[in-house]
DNA sequence: ACTAATAACAGACATTTGTCTTATTTGTCA
DNA sequence: TGACAAATAAGACAAATGTCTGTTATTAGT
């Protein structure tokens, strides 16, 4: 191996870590010492060891496969819920659609997924089939879109208080506000992200 | 530990391993036999065997948290550029502001994220500050959304080919559509996904 | 009650893997 | 050039970890 000046391996060796760490299982060190063709294991983790003592890399000593990104910022995969009905929703979870990758950073508190139907969102920019991730709490604020429960059926809207009267309403001149009498209402949750997905993929 | 049948344990030795390789790291043998209180490392190593039988783990034999998923559903880290201009991103890759997980399923080809400026797409359900995932690619067909490269800007518009010669149109009233002369628009990609956060999260 | 099958347990062993110690090479700077 | 630091190398050791062999419970079915 030659020998090189100003960190360019280290940075590679980094580079390296971080792609596989991400891709699901960190390497060992000797699996970065093959990957660089190192003659000794030391060469390897004394990179490493350096990328640790610059903050680049976080280590649980002793460990196999024990660094980790210090970002750290693992995925939460969130239940894809097919039909959002009252009572399974309110209390237990049914058999999930599917799993959705989400940055752990913003998964604060008990995460779901929905699909959204019908146009009522339109002027939100929310459009029928786009996937709503939602943090489930009971109530939000003025101004937030919420997924709310209307007799028996789960519908994304935008919340309005009006002197602690709730109101949904929706983004669309078509639809008119839904404005149900106090105690009608279970806000399941705040929706936190919208995605839309422009390519079909083959069910697994 | 009590003795159950009919493998409900072994469902939770799944759900845990699951849990733990989703999150980054595949536990070790002796990790599932402490999580689950077992009195023998065998009695884990029994559950995993077997789940690998069923089909429902991998495992790369004698390797250190060796287990993986078989639908192997890894995620791939896209990176997601600031600011897209001509230079850089038809040759290199800049340095990028972020990265965003997306489903290794959608992955086909390489890709890329950048962030959507200016309301010329809102009537298509794409707002300013929404991210948009993009696979590079030359063309695309007509109707598809794509980013193009004009006057040294990537916009995000709506591809049309009328015979062979490409209009971008934007959906809103208030943009007329684009409609250059041959060869001098590049298009960079097929927007397959966008995504919009509803709540901003403090910056690393 | 007897048998078969699965689950759990106990202990030992072998491989993988992290770490340590020491030495050699290579580049930087006075 | 000589001193110093960083990079690389070699080998050994110890801890972590996967695997094996044999035994004991627990349950279902006859």
């Amino acid at each position: 191996m030659a020998y090189t000046r100003e960190g360019e391996t280290r940075e590679k060796v980094f580079q390296f870590m971080r792609e596989r760490i991400l891709a699901g299982r960190p390497p060992t060190v000797r699996e970065v010492q093959e990957a660089f063709g190192f003659h000794a294991v030391e060469t390897a983790r004394h990179h490493l060891e350096n990328l640790v003592v610059e903050g680049k890399l976080r280590q649980e000593t002793g460990k196999a496969r024990g660094y980790s990104l210090p970002e750290a910022r693992g995925l939460l995969y969130v239940p894809l819920l097919g039909r959002v009905q009252a009572g399974p929703l309110t209390t237990a979870v049914e058999e999930p659609e599917g799993y959705v990758p989400v940055m752990q950073e913003r998964a604060r508190g008990e995460l779901f997924a929905l699909r959204v139907r019908g146009e009522s969102m339109k002027d939100a920019g929310i459009l029928p089939g786009d996937i709503a991730i939602v943090r489930r709490q009971p109530r939000a604020d003025s101004g937030d879109i919420v997924v709310a429960l209307v007799e028996d059926e789960a519908t994304v809207k935008r919340l309005r208080l009006n002197r602690k009267r709730i109101e949904l309403h929706a983004e669309n001149p078509d639809f008119p506000p839904i404005i149900p009498p106090p105690g009608e209402v279970i806000i399941l949750g705040k929706v936190i992200e919208t995605r839309r997905y422009y390519e079909l993929v083959a069910q697994s």
